[in-house]
DNA sequence: TGTACATCAGTGAACGCGCGTTCACTGATGTAC
DNA sequence: TGTACATCAGTGAACGCGCGTTCACTGATGTAC
């Protein structure tokens, strides 16, 4: 509590997080987060190496935290309610969100576990297995599934769509992924196999036949 | 040319968005933008009440652009083609596109058009017309469109998801609204009326019913 | 066509500021014997 | 259990920098008569 804080490095991503809560995801300093803390500005730098660290460790940092939400709500009650996580979340912490998958503040050295992306992915292997989906459909289905929920997500988090009660966006969640889901049950195979895409996190190829 | 620029407005908005492109859509600086056109920084003052007033007039500008070239696409090759054009667009243009939908870079005062909601929109209205989409499902189907796209584009322009050739996306961009148009075709009527959501845009009503 | 003058769009010096980062330092902690 | 000492995690002063913005100014343009 005195001279050594004790956990320095998580007090300081605290402090960061809440700026950017505070003043948007670009608007923040690691001075300012340093004095919130009640530490000298140099003191950050036994825990990271520059100001861009620490931002990136921030982003990791949210990212695993939206991946467990996910993770949580698809266990409970499935794909959909991952969905709906993804989505609240961004209404709940708009900052936040615009943070965490900003270019600047990615780790190209970290493998975020578990990440929203492995956790639709999961789920809709068990769709197959249950026999909502078939395998053809599965195929880089992901990257149907992303994309959707991330845009509704951003687009509120940004503020271009408006939502007069929160709890409508779960029910539009629910539609758009159940219309999504729908249209692959009525999927024809297409005459070539779909395109290749590759998410950053595993750089793992889906799709590809 | 000499003393009198002659459009200099026009010249400081080049500038940034070439610097926006070169550095990231928040590393650059009207002193910058305004050394490039070879002016002096009170120059821009002139045209712009402030740095945040010239972002503003940028993001309107590219947004505008983006409604155009969807427009031209939709109009030779319908709605999906003008989602190609989104994507290609935050394909070719990463860090413009995380300009554009920034919220600190928003101007609530201007009315773009065309608006790329309200491209989405007219086109949708088309395909009622044609009959390929019923009234029922038209409802708020502007925003399971639009959040695919926007998704879509920007998990590719902020690296999120990668593809190895451009052409690729545009197969998958098919792939995706054509899955949400097949689910909206099968899609029952909900129990009650869809949630109302609002685009910033226009700030115009759309579901409910 | 020429002159007077208002307006417009530049200049350039200066301001104060907060920032990221460095450096030599010092106090606290933990380990070896 | 006590002492010596290496290591760790802080301090605080200082740095240089580029930034947005202001201000009094001046040169160019356009209009009235």
């Amino acid at each position: 509590m005195a001279y050594h804080h004790g956990d320095l490095g998580t007090a300081l991503l605290d402090a960061a997080e809440e700026l950017v809560r505070e003043h948007g995801a670009a608007n923040w300093s690691l001075r300012e987060a340093s004095t919130r803390v009640g530490v000298s500005p140099s003191a950050a730098y036994h825990h990271f190496a520059s100001r861009d660290a620490l931002m990136q460790a921030l982003s990791v940092r949210v990212v695993a935290r939206l991946g467990e939400r996910m993770q949580a709500a698809a266990s409970e009650h499935g794909l959909i309610a991952a969905g709906s996580a993804y989505v609240r979340w961004a209404l709940e912490d708009p900052a936040v969100t615009a943070l965490a998958f900003t270019p600047e503040a990615r780790d190209p050295d970290v493998v975020i576990s578990p990440h929203p992306h492995d956790v639709i992915e999961a789920e809709l292997d068990r769709l197959v297995e249950d026999g909502v989906l078939s395998p053809q459909s599965r195929v880089g289905a992901t990257f149907l599934i992303w994309p959707a929920v991330h845009g509704l997500a951003t687009l509120l988090a940004d503020g271009l769509i408006k939502v007069e009660d929160p709890h409508d966006a779960d029910r539009h969640t629910e539609r758009l992924l159940g219309t999504l889901l729908t249209g692959l049950a009525h999927e024809s195979a297409p005459p070539n196999p779909w395109p290749t895409l590759h998410s950053v996190q595993t750089d793992r190829t889906v799709g590809g036949r």
